[in-house]
DNA sequence: CAATAAGTAGAATGCTCATTCTAAAAGCAA
DNA sequence: TTGCTTTTAGAATGAGCATTCTACTTATTG
């Protein structure tokens, strides 16, 4: 990479790092990119060299984003079969503690609610999910041997986002409470026992 | 109640029917209160004779949403202890299943992300939460005999907002495969059987 | 040291949108 | 009907904001 090459790629993350600050304080709308800017430490007119428009900008921050989230679940890869439901409960509850991920969650919904309406947005989520998805069933399926790992993927996923989603709507939760109910719940996603079809 | 006061109130919910189509559609802050005023068919400025602000709306709406959730919770409390987990899971798949409740959703997480900002849609959101929680624990300790209620109930949330969320990252999910899953689960989480104390 | 290019700033533009204001229309009491 | 209040409309205001434009500064190259 030349030198140029280099101070244009650390521009574009300030730019993306001041960004995903402003998108986390103020949503998607309101952050106005002369705030971006000043954070970011450059003029507002100068952000359109590295991004066409907001909306790339949102792209780009949704992208970086869900490829983090797709890095930590890649990490489960290395985990031992009979350990995985203990530590994928950890990790849930561990990376909720952080405060820094419950600002995290708060950009997770504004993301969810923009792929409602934004196409290109939904489309990267989308991607992101399913190359998840494929890690995580492919472990279940492959290393665990379980039948349905489709569906135990997803609900894996459900106490992943439904944890995240509900220390929103309560923030007093105590996490150390469900610990415990929360490795029960993912050991019996895991279980090989029989489960009566749906209907 | 004269009929000012019915005519007043049937405004007033022209006006959230109005906003709760249009924030769908367009989220809280794209969504104009020119187009909110056209779906109410009414002016703008006449709007503002019955809500001091935008915000008076968006916290009118997040209201009702709330309160309306709540509602569907309370219903639990005329069933049968031994189906209750049938029928939560039942009701889970069958209130996303509707398409309105894939819009609902958007709704929510629109609410969730706002929360994070407004103190007064975190307050609202935050009462009703209590309200559903302590109607669910009370179900689960006194109807159920089951001892940590809070974290079974909220296991139990943990399900529902999850399994909204999944459904925005992966629209393709078939909730017919996840069925029988949900149901051992939320069995699981409604099962006396002991728990390992999370460390 | 030119002289061209790349990087940067910040003001100007033009649009969208919440909110306010003025006045017309509709209900209503006498 | 007449005068008074409530309801309604719609234009005017003014702020905020994404984007563009012009010009200045710093690097690079021959």
């Amino acid at each position: 990479m030349t030198g140029g090459e280099k101070r244009r790629q650390a521009r574009i993350e300030q730019v993306l790092d001041a960004a995903a600050d402003c998108f986390v304080e103020f949503g998607f709308h309101r952050a106005g990119m002369a705030k971006i800017a000043e954070r970011a430490r450059m003029s507002p007119g100068h952000i359109y060299h590295y991004f066409e428009n907001k909306e790339a900008i949102i792209a780009a921050i949704v992208d970086r984003e869900s490829a983090r989230a797709a890095e930590r679940f890649a990490e489960f890869d290395a985990v031992d079969s009979a350990q995985l439901a203990t530590v994928m409960t950890e990790r849930a509850i561990e990376s909720i503690a952080q405060k820094t991920d419950i600002l995290q969650s708060a950009l997770n919904m504004e993301m969810l609610a923009e792929c409602q309406r934004n196409p290109e947005v939904a489309e990267i989520i989308q991607r992101h999910d399913r190359y998840i998805r494929d890690q995580l069933a492919h472990l279940i399926h492959d290393k665990l041997g379980l039948d349905r790992a489709e569906a135990r993927t997803d609900m894996m996923m459900v106490q992943f986002s439904g944890l995240a989603n509900r220390l929103l709507r309560n923030p007093d939760l105590d996490l150390k409470n469900i610990v415990g109910l929360m490795r029960q719940t993912m050991l019996s996603i895991l279980s090989p026992a029989p489960v009566t079809k749906g209907e």
